[in-house]
RNA sequence: GCGCCUGUGGUUCAGUGGAUAGAACGUCGGCCUCCGGAGCCGAAAAUCGCAGGUUCGAGUCCUGCCAGGCGCACCA
């Protein structure tokens, strides 16, 4: 638990940095303490630049700053040496027993290792996919499911209680335009000739649920006349079929969600007028023209007003979503995350706003914006557009890369890049893809272990085994590297970037593989033989673990 | 027109204001008596979109421009 090494660090330096002051050096603020993994070996395991800071706000030399400093850091046990590299930086080097203490830790503490307290008791919400249930989920959908979905895996092992949340939209415009469009297949099964629904659903996917509800209300509907009577029936049950498919393709995709939340509960319950009422009295309403105005304008300078009623009685999806969010703030969410993707971009200032009148604290609720997904197929790029019809589903993802490769694949990247989703390059990918890289160190150390256990050869505790035989170079990097992961998976929740983890894994597993052709683990030295196997199954821990909270599997064999 | 995102080797992408900008794929050349060759080593390949600015120091921050993506509803 609480295995930064990056905080030891700190404290250490605080420490010296106190030190210093009551030598004359005259500072009166701190900087904040920045610790980076250095580009080049010989520069240590971890490095600051604090005394360039310090420097910049006391006006002293980071020169003199920089000596004095390390004239106090030394004498940690966690540490074999501190260097001053002029003009301005300190590098640390990792001492042989705090590595060792790193493996043993490992090994006893397995998963916890990447455990933190410090979210404890606190409720963390993540919102993410929410796609109307008007369609399969398309490629796009798969990235919020892999971002969402490790990203609540990052915020659990940080020690908060994550919620995920799917918000499912069985109101307005869209449902009934998807009802009308299941009506006018289930007329064609019969024969009849319709015109179909202008801004239809045209996808094949209505297809299988016509017939399943001819099957199973034909009869029921035939009795009533009255078309406008059908559509409800209708629209109950083509939301429920879409959402068996959701649910099935997440299913397979290894996603879970705690709660699904259908807007027509804000409606059932009479939440939304409440919350209408709520504005009123906040005096954030008006009418116009026959509509009621919710007044962004008094936040948001320079933007228009937007309509929460509409002129036929309707309620927004901008209306219900202020209740939604409402009802999270009442929830007692220490921090609610919203997961959208770019086409929601325009959205995010006026469910801000909002949140203000409802009294969220600035920093509880957060968007965090995703840049969408378009499909390579050769040299052209298409966007997926479920209207239309066109679109690359999850569930043919699935089928052709496979779970582990897509899950990789979308988490790889930072929300902020434009993912070009090559699916012809995704369908060969196979052998070349970094997750089997990844999977393939995972299975190698297995077998390792495996012959070790055919060969009669215990695993000791690691206690019991003497680590010190652990010198090469490579050994070495491998610790070190290890040594730096409960900062990696920290520094993925605060920053809301899971993607760190992935490229912590390829470098990892990179460490692993050059490890492993240079030296053998099974040798004729029975001490060093042990203290090869502790060091192995650290790195598969720490591989199973992170892959786990990726959402991948961690094969044993391939 | 306005707002947000992106522009880094041939390609896809990492990169917390610091030290000589990294990796993978692709290309070329090597490495299997021996724990899994789905691996390893080496080489070629980058004016970090362009131009200014801030700073002791800019791929990273600011301004302008160029290119691409996404928005700019009484849709969701």
């Amino acid at each position: 638990m609480d295995n930064s090494v990056k905080k030891l660090i700190e404290n250490n330096l605080r420490q010296a940095l106190f030190q210093i002051k009551k030598k004359g050096f005259s500072y009166h603020r701190l900087p904040p303490i920045i610790i980076t993994q250095p580009k080049k070996k010989e520069w240590g395991d971890l490095s600051t630049n604090l005394p360039f800071s310090l420097s910049k706000i006391s006006g002293e030399s980071s020169l003199e700053i920089g000596r004095a400093l390390v004239t106090h850091l030394k004498g940690s046990d966690l540490f074999s040496r501190v260097e001053f590299a002029p003009p301005g930086f300190i590098n640390f080097f990792f001492s042989p027993s705090y590595l060792k203490e790193t493996i043993r830790k490992i090994v006893t503490e397995r998963k916890n290792f990447t455990r933190f307290s410090e979210g404890k008791n606190k409720l963390v919400q993540v919102e993410f996919i929410s796609a109307n249930p008007t369609g399969p989920l398309h490629i796009g959908h798969g990235r919020a499911a892999a971002f969402g979905d490790s990203l609540a895996n990052v915020l659990s092992k940080v020690g908060y209680q994550v919620q995920k949340e799917y918000y499912v939209n069985d109101m307005g415009g869209q449902i009934k335009r998807l009802a009308y469009s299941l009506w006018a297949r289930m007329q064609e099964l019969e024969g009849k000739r319709v015109s179909f629904p202008k801004d239809g659903y045209r996808g094949d996917y209505l297809i299988p649920i016509a017939k399943k509800a001819q099957e199973e209300l034909g009869e029921k509907i035939r009795k009533i006349k009255d078309e406008s009577k059908i559509i409800p029936i209708l629209t109950k049950f083509v939301v429920k079929e879409i959402l068996k498919n959701i649910r099935e393709d997440l299913d397979k995709f290894g996603v879970k969600f705690n709660n699904w939340f259908f807007e027509s509960t804000l409606y059932q319950n009479n939440e939304l007028k409440k919350t209408i009422s709520f504005l009123k009295e906040k005096d954030f309403l008006y009418e116009k023209e026959g509509a009621l105005w919710f007044k962004t304008s008094l936040i948001l300078k320079g933007k228009q007003d937007r309509v929460l009623r509409r002129k036929n009685g309707d309620y927004t999806y901008f209306a219900s979503d202020i209740a939604y969010h409402k009802d999270k703030l009442k929830r007692g969410f220490y921090r609610v995350i919203d997961i959208w993707g770019a086409d929601h971009i325009g959205y995010v200032p006026r469910m801000k706003a909002a949140a203000e009148v409802l009294g969220y604290p600035p920093e509880a609720l957060k968007m965090v914006i995703y840049q969408l997904v378009t499909l390579k197929k050769g040299e052209k790029r298409v966007s997926a557009s479920t209207r239309e019809g066109e679109f690359i589903t999850l569930k043919e993802v699935l089928k052709e890369v496979g779970r582990d490769a897509a899950r990789f694949f979308f988490v790889l990247r930072t929300a902020d890049s434009h993912l070009d989703f090559d699916l012809e390059l995704a369908k060969k990918q196979t052998p070349e893809n970094p997750v089997f890289y990844i999977q393939y160190a995972h299975a190698r150390i297995c077998s390792i272990l495996e012959k070790a256990k055919k060969m009669g050869i215990l695993l000791e505790e690691p206690e019991k085994v003497n680590l010190d035989l652990l010198t090469t170079p490579e050994e070495r990097d491998i610790m070190s590297y290890l040594a730096l992961l409960p900062d990696c998976l920290k520094e993925a929740a605060d920053s809301l970037e899971p993607h760190h983890l992935a490229v912590y894994l390829q470098e990892l597993s990179s460490l692993f593989h050059y490890f492993y052709t240079r030296h053998r683990v099974i040798s004729e030295n029975k001490e060093l033989t042990n203290a090869r196997l502790i060091l192995i199954q650290a790195v598969k821990i720490v591989i199973a673990d992170v892959l786990n909270i990726l959402g991948i599997s961690a094969p044993s064999k391939m």
